[in-house]
DNA sequence: GTGCATAATACTTTATCCATAATTATGGAA
DNA sequence: TTCCATAATTATGGATAAAGTATTATGCAC
């Protein structure tokens, strides 16, 4: 029996590591136990380390030579950079969706865009929280460009390394909804520059809240 | 006797196999013989493999599962996609960069043209390539924006697999000067609209003339 | 003669082992 | 009591070996 879809052992490992770093159950800074992780997953430290070699190139981990691996902590300053960049990535995806989506796209973004808005009237915030992902990563794909994809996917990793980004979306839920909404009304009027301009402002908004909820919290990152 | 900088063997390893793809030493689509590799470099395998993983992730060369590894081959498609990529991120460069730049930071920059212009008057041609890597590096610099500067990079890696890409300086180089005149005097005169703009269209150009080698040379990438 | 199946070979993948370097703890001296 | 040095322990990095899978070639059958 042959399997499908032939991933390596290391692959899924770094999958499964993905996730229990996104899920911040590794905390960024903390050390990662080799032997031990290897000893969790029941695998030999061989495919653990050429997943954490993956990772490293992601940034998702230091690796420091002889001192080992450590969950990457990232900075205000690091959020400061990479959202204005995020912003200027995804204005140019918006554009260049709204040039190249064929009517039937645009109809399929428009029904992942109603069930963002039905699961923010119910209230379901993880729900919500996968329309919204949804949404943008659709745009994304709709833009056709394999590069400005993979630059922004991996960009994005990056951010889901802090704790309050995640949680910045719950507490302008209603903001970003209307946002939205104007995002895809540049779609469906096919206005790509308005698209752009939108889809940029959305992004340094998403920053606006969290830089909000830092202060508040007082705390960094 | 501790090293400075104590790198690991595999990263060393990643660097030296990045100057053999850039060198079109290994040419796209060529199979790595990992054993054979490992020979050559007196080393065993587990750090080679490691090394490959990160090229891998640098999008240098493809890892298919239980198939082994090929350098990327670059398409046509690919080129299109980046370059206004890189187009659109150099020239944010560009914009920071014109607005942080410190007056003494813009005489450094001068200095480096100034070599741009006295290489390409003296026709030579590599050190004219190293003094333009060098002018565009230090605007990424001058941005100071960490995930830009790498973002940038990890594209430029990509590019390199292109002879082409290499190649296109050449006969467009009074062009090319010309265009780096335009954007040194927009750095000097702090027009940070400017230096986005001309920057951004400088990369495009650089695209052009590719496609104008592709046509006569009448083959892809 | 062509197509399919089986076997063999070769390469990737994973595991185990060893050596080296770093860190921590303990002991001694100031 | 504190600081420095030395030793021991632990973890990382590299090598080698074994196993499994894919591909190719050869042989047989239709």
């Amino acid at each position: 029996m042959t399997r499908i879809a032939p991933t390596a052992l290391y692959q899924e490992v770094a999958e499964r590591l993905r996730q229990r770093i996104f899920a911040h159950e590794l905390t960024p800074g903390t050390w990662i136990d080799e032997q031990k992780l290897a000893e969790q997953y029941g695998i030999s430290r061989t495919p653990l380390r050429e997943a954490l070699k993956v990772l490293a190139s992601e940034g998702l981990v230091d690796l420091k030579p002889r001192r080992g691996c450590y969950v990457t902590e990232i900075s205000r300053q690091d959020l400061d950079d990479i959202f204005p960049l995020m912003a200027l990535l995804e204005g140019r995806c918006a554009a260049d969706a709204v040039n190249r989506a064929k009517p039937i796209e645009i109809r399929e973004l428009k029904k992942i865009h109603e069930s963002l808005e039905n699961t923010a009237q119910e209230g379901r915030i993880d729900a919500f929280f996968e329309a919204n992902q949804a949404f943008h990563k659709r745009i994304q794909e709709l833009a056709n460009n394999r590069w400005l994809l993979s630059v922004i996917q991996d960009l994005r990793k990056v951010l889901k390394l802090s704790r309050l980004h995640s949680l910045s979306l719950e507490g302008r839920l209603q903001q970003s909804l209307d946002e939205h909404r104007a995002i895809m009304a540049a779609f469906e009027a096919g206005d790509a520059v308005k698209a752009e301009q939108l889809m940029h402002d959305h992004l340094l908004s998403g920053r606006e809240a969290l830089v909000k909820m830092d202060i508040k919290n007082g705390k960094a990152a």
